[in-house]
DNA sequence: TATGAATGAGACTTCATTCAT
DNA sequence: AATGAATGAAGTCTCATTCAT
């Protein structure tokens, strides 16, 4: 039975990363992965139920960390303007940080199948909670405009970080991600405030 | 040669948008596209270089079309607000009207390799202009903030639209789409303007 | 049914010999071979019953002329010895005449499965026959071992000239061909004389 | 990668010889050739790079021990007459005893496409060269004619030998091929003789 | 006679997964 | 726990041949 643990474990996620950074979606063969990880093919099914299994827990292992430091990094914010600027920034910050893994991301892990997809969803209702933490902390204070509605907020929020990021990506990362926070806050700010 | 015309050449696309949409792309055999448009296996070598021509075929044709409509309904309208209006219903509305198309352009289309994804980003500049031109349209007539850099907001507004339209296919078209509009348009209009 | 005559059918000839010098045999296609004759892919088969036929067909037309030229000049000569000579010289002469059918005969059509083999062996066999009887004539007039197995003699002699055309063939035709029937002929010669 | 080397690799070999010789080089697919050999259609793949490869690999296998096994021999003669003996009684003697690889080498390896023909011309050199030291030796020992062109004798020797094997094969094995050995040899011999 | 669009059978190869060691 | 050789299912594409015009 797979085991959610072990020095291996994280070997081979961090080489599933690598790989398919490096070779693509469809041609990051199991086989490939073991040997950049050092196992042996048969190894990975010790740790994995299977192939797809490699991909969620690798979202999910990556993904979880992502979250909870910008949950950490916000709940030391008192203002809510601050705390969507952190949300942004952090999102950027972190992806920029690791290629390879903003390549699976954006790109790869995009390329998978349908279930493999909805569970992505899954991982990401932890992120998407704290967009809603933020718009509805605005609300309550008078910062946002209440007639928003949230669950198409957040899409729009989502969509338009997720877009600048994918686009970056597409560009081969040839310019700075982070620096374009401010802008994308600025924005979102605007879109988000009570109507004048 | 692969001709790009005929009867059969559009049955084909048909087809395979349909097959597509029920079967995912990754179990849309060629056979399986073929008996549904009513030829034979080699009949779509005739007309597609392969399997993979088909995708980006469909999507040329489709897409083509797509922006060409909105572009020119928006051509009618004066009022910038308007405009950026129409290119958002009218974005919504045309995937709404075939749920197949939007389910293979907003998912399956995607999970396609990257010689495909940059071909499709080809047709996407089509589409991107036309937001492009909204915004500096706005800039000029002193509508919308003249600091906005175009490039990052028009990745904003895609991103945030082609979110809302990811979501509702998703959740198995269970909502109604189109009246969004209306929301993501106010969203946006708010994020593009002068700040106060 | 088939036509062994007409224009057209000496055009489909020459064009298949054309295209399989140029593409080899197994990228001759039929629309291939039809499209250098300037005829459609069905006119084909009002004249060859299927792609074997036009093999076939080829090696008898242009066999039967090589054949027959090499007979007619033999049957001026009065010397067994000198009918030997022209036998393998005019051999050589007209393989070397025409590069595209030698690198056809030599190499192309020794690709074709075994049934063409066998109905080009028949075609052959008119070729050996002129072996033999130059043999047969040598040793009636004493000039030639009788102890020799026609039989053997005969695949002796085509197997060696036949080598060295494929050789040429092999080396790109970067030599001169007929020069070497002197050798050849003296050779084999020596190798049919009586024992001394 | 390919293996060139384990149990399963010469029994895929033999499978091949045995499968091609019974059906014919296109009629032989991979997997007749795997059930013969009794392993797993992919298990090929282990050990050839693909189909063409087995056909090389086996060629390679069988006309190396073929040419090792007649220079080994020809080593323990003193006299030259009888080193070219032996040269073409083992080369009859050799294919004799295996039918099916006489059926492949004679036939149906020469029906594959030029970049085998290639492959099997590099093997086919050592046995070239057992030819011209034979031809070298009785031109220094003053046996044979000293005008003769290496190059050229060394094909019709080849191909008169080589005739003769692809008859006795075309006729279905239907008599006994090494008895012909001392014709052979008698005709050759005097052919290569100085001229008296 | 001639056309050429349409047909559809057929095979090589890949690769996720297993299991004996 | 670890290995890696072996498995075998599954799908794209080619091309000789046909037949309605």
């Amino acid at each position: 039975m797979a085991k959610k643990r072990g020095v291996k474990y994280d070997k081979i996620i961090d080489a599933a990363v690598k790989v398919i950074a490096k070779n693509g979606y469809h041609h990051s063969q199991v086989s490939k992965i073991a040997k950049e990880a050092g196992v042996a093919d048969g190894t990975i099914y010790l740790y994995f139920k299977n192939k797809e299994d490699i991909l969620i827990s690798l979202f999910e292992e990556k993904m979880g960390s992502f979250v909870g430091h910008i949950k950490e990094t916000m709940e030391k914010e008192e203002s809510t303007k601050q705390k969507l600027f952190i949300l942004i920034e952090m999102h950027l910050k972190q992806l920029e940080k690791d290629h390879d893994l903003a390549l699976v991301t954006q790109l790869e892990l995009r390329q998978s199948n349908i279930s493999i997809r909805l569970r992505v969803n899954e991982v990401l209702k932890g992120y998407l909670k704290l967009i809603d933490s933020v718009i509805l902390e605005g609300q309550e204070n008078g910062l946002f405009d209440t007639d928003l509605d949230v669950r198409i907020v957040r899409q729009l929020i989502f969509g338009a970080i997720d877009e600048v990021v994918t686009n970056w990506v597409m560009k081969d990362h040839r310019y700075e991600l982070a620096p374009l926070a401010a802008s994308i806050h600025a924005f979102l700010l605007k879109g988000l405030a009570k109507a004048t």
